[in-house]
RNA sequence: GGAUCCAUGGCUCAGUUGGUUAGAGCGUCUCGUUUACAUCGAGAAGGUCGUAGGUUCGAAUCCUACUGGAUCCACCA
């Protein structure tokens, strides 16, 4: 053995040993043990992996191998996303740069080749969870977009339309006019911005408004029941200036008296507040906006304009015709589209919805009854707030890349057709034979909702019986509204059991000084650098070391680098062992002839309890130090200094102490770990090696 | 406005059924070191555990209020 533990020798060699034994696939049950599952969270199929990823590699692979070494079949099944925004975002940004866009091709061709660009890219991901140790079974490996978990997806959506959850809804969506597409609530970005706030006359009352160009959809005029000086006016009429159009003045509590007038101008095709009253008070719509962000349906002179542009022309008409009171300047938040930060059209449009209330009821009563359990009450309590509080799911987008909906619109009775998937011959309401596709795809957390049942359905045969539910879902904080709750959903729903046992949440890697990673701050730790300069064990245990799982981390550098050096040390403790002439391999048996001896003995007892005691409750940090201590301290500086001069009396102990210790440090450093097994003589592969048996000792 | 969480040595964090002297890594200081490792060893300094009350034989830990901070959700015409 060479004095210093060069990981570069070694980290490639080991895997391609792992993954050729057959290590990653279960094993068949040969005692009626329990089995280990994991689903892995699956990355993004065209983007490298970034440091978060490697902290759930890091947390799931030394479960999976406590597990396998317990002697559980253990599962992890890796697979990747289609990611269909986010995806199709920066393809349409490698299109830009051609001086292209998807408007180009028609939709076939455009998929066809984001398809190809995601396949090109989808070997890199794969490649890099490999570097980082990942011990997943790659024979079982999904793609969401793999025709047979379509086939899944469209199943669910069948069967949720056929037992009335589906329903065709018509909601004020915040619509992108660039991208195309509304978004959920949850992928608007709110921004701070100085914008004017538009006092005009409107005969009875004055309403305020930082939109005028919205002035020819008002429907109404809404004040607060409570506002007294408005009271006398409910029930008569304001006149909607330029148009003269009159519309009701009524009431109601959404309306704040204390923002500008207190009166409020009612245009619900394009604001979510004035949709809620609009709908509440059965009011119509009248929509001045198209999806291209241009007005229409408004006096001649403004129609084709962008609805910026109008507003300036509206408001100039405006004060010509003395209907502008006065002009304020207001700082307030507008919603903005995520990807490029322009404004979003809140529009009024058609699109499927999931009737959540039945779904996440079934959930609540699942995390009652301890079917699934939170590891960390802090995310079970956030979880039960989501659940009580969701709104029903628009689950339509309206991009190519993604799973097309499979609903069918008849052109003669526009009734819609859904299926499994396959194009129907007739419409199933009047029987008419022409009808055309949606064409929208469905949200991606609606396909990827289905993932634990999806991916172990379409596997390998029995495994749905062998695997679900699965043992843990382990996910970062910032999804678990977005995926957590929609998979307990989607799989309580499908088979009628709980898609995971448990689940453990972990928090964001940051930086040294605690700050969010980001690319504009310049401060991106790419794992693939960090284990090539400091060993991909080093790295991992550097994001288990010190901080618990569900909280975040502060990484750095110095953190990994001093992994390496417990790395280091680790190598250096099993040369000790090693080099003494008395070395053999296979002597399991000890013999303790004093107190050190028994000393050492006793703390690995200990240590062996405690590190299987946290890796049980999931408190890997703890199990690490416990492991880490004992080593350096304990082994190391205590009981290799004592025994320097009875070598060869203490040789059997050595051998003892190195072979526990290894076993226990393997799930967080097993390359480091399988080597100097290899270097100790042993002809089987640590990976698969039995975990030290606490159960046999008392307490 | 609603929700969740955090506050412990210079920095980053452990301390989960309330129980001796509150721990670790990094940093600082002192000393040592020709073979397992300088990627080292021995030792030291450094904390009235955010503030104020309360419960208790006993509180970093439980309760209340306050202060400061983080994150998420909603809303702001």
């Amino acid at each position: 053995m060479e004095p210093q533990y060069n990981h570069k020798l070694f980290e490639s060699e080991i895997y391609k040993k792992w993954e050729k034994s057959g290590a990653f696939s279960p094993h068949p049950t040969t005692h009626n043990s329990h089995p280990f599952t994991i689903i892995m969270p699956p990355p993004n199929a065209n983007d490298p992996l970034h440091i978060g990823h490697a902290r759930f590699v890091a947390i799931e692979d030394v479960l999976i191998r406590y597990h396998r070494m317990k002697g559980e079949p253990t599962l992890w099944l890796p697979g990747s996303d289609h990611a269909g925004i986010e995806t199709q975002y920066v393809f349409e940004k490698k299109l830009s740069k051609e001086g292209k866009s998807r408007f180009n091709y028609e939709r076939d061709t455009l998929y066809k080749m984001i398809w190809d660009y995601v396949q090109e890219n989808t070997g890199v991901m794969e490649n890099q969870l490999k570097v980082l140790g990942a011990s997943c079974d790659w024979s079982r490996f999904k793609f969401t977009l793999d025709p047979e978990m379509v086939k899944i997806v469209y199943g669910t959506f069948k069967n949720l339309y056929d037992d009335g959850l589906v329903y065709r809804g018509e909601r004020i969506v915040n619509h992108c006019p660039r991208c195309g597409t509304a978004y959920s609530q949850m992928e608007v970005d709110s921004v701070e911005r100085d914008d004017n706030l538009y006092y005009l006359d409107y005969g009875t009352i004055t309403i305020a408004t930082t939109r005028p160009e919205t002035i020819f959809a008002d429907v109404a005029v809404a004040v607060n029941p409570k506002d007294e000086k408005y009271k006398k006016l409910i029930g008569l009429y304001a006149t909607i200036p330029l148009i003269n159009r009159t519309v009701p003045v009524i009431e109601d509590n959404l309306v704040d008296e204390a923002f500008g007038t207190g009166a409020l101008k009612i245009t619900p095709a394009h604001d979510a507040t004035d949709f809620e009253i609009g709908q509440s008070h059965k009011l119509p719509l009248i929509s001045v906006i198209d999806e291209k962000g241009r007005m229409t349906g408004t006096p001649e002179k403004y129609i084709g304009m962008k609805a910026l542009a109008a507003r300036e022309e509206v408001v100039k008409d405006l004060e010509a015709a003395g209907k502008l009171v006065k002009v304020e300047k207001i700082h307030h938040l507008v919603g903005t589209c995520y990807r490029d930060h322009g404004n979003l059209e809140p529009t009024v449009s058609k699109q499927w919805f999931i009737k959540v209330e039945p779904l996440t009821k079934k959930v609540l009563l699942a995390i009652k009854n301890k079917d699934v359990r939170f590891a960390a009450k802090k995310y079970e309590k956030i979880a039960i707030h989501w659940l009580k509080n969701l709104k029903d799911w628009n689950i339509s987008r309206q991009i190519v890349w993604g799973m097309r909906i499979p609903a069918y619109r008849c052109e003669k009775c526009m009734e819609w057709t859904i299926t499994n998937g396959q194009i129907p011959k007739e419409c199933s309401s009047c029987q008419n034979g022409i009808l055309s596709q949606d064409p929208d795809t469905f949200d991606t957390w609606f396909s990827s909702g289905q993932w634990p049942f999806a991916t172990l359905k379409t596997g390998e045969k029995g495994d749905f019986n062998n695997f679900y539910p699965t043992s843990v879902m382990e996910t970062a904080y910032d999804i678990l509204p977005f995926w957590v709750i929609r998979m307990l959903m989607l799989g309580i729903y499908s088979t009628g059991k709980v898609p995971f046992e448990n689940v453990l949440i972990h928090g964001l890697v940051r930086d040294k000084e605690g700050l969010k990673i980001s690319k504009s701050k310049g401060n991106v730790i790419d794992p693939i650098d960090m284990a090539e300069k400091y060993g991909s064990d080093a790295l991992r245990m550097g994001l288990i070391w010190g901080e618990l799982v569900e909280s975040d981390i502060a990484l750095s550098e110095d953190k990994i680098n001093g992994q390496r050096r417990f790395a280091n040390k680790v190598w250096n403790v099993a040369r000790f062992v090693t080099q003494n002439s008395q070395y053999k391999v296979h002597s399991t048996k000890y013999i303790a002839k004093n107190e050190d001896d028994k000393w050492i003995l006793d703390e690995l007892k200990k240590t062996t309890h405690e590190v299987t005691r946290a890796l049980d409750k999931y408190r890997l940090n703890e199990a690490a130090k416990e492991i880490y201590e004992f080593i350096w301290n304990k082994f190391a500086d205590r009981y290799i200094e004592k025994v320097k001069d009875r070598r060869e009396e203490a040789q059997t102990v050595l051998n003892y102490i190195l072979d526990s210790t290894l076993r226990l440090l393997h799930p967080f450093m097993p390359f480091l770990t399988e080597q100097i097994w290899k270097e100790m003589g042993q002809n089987e592969l640590l990976i698969v090696a039995a975990w030290p048996l606490t159960s046999k000792w008392p307490k």
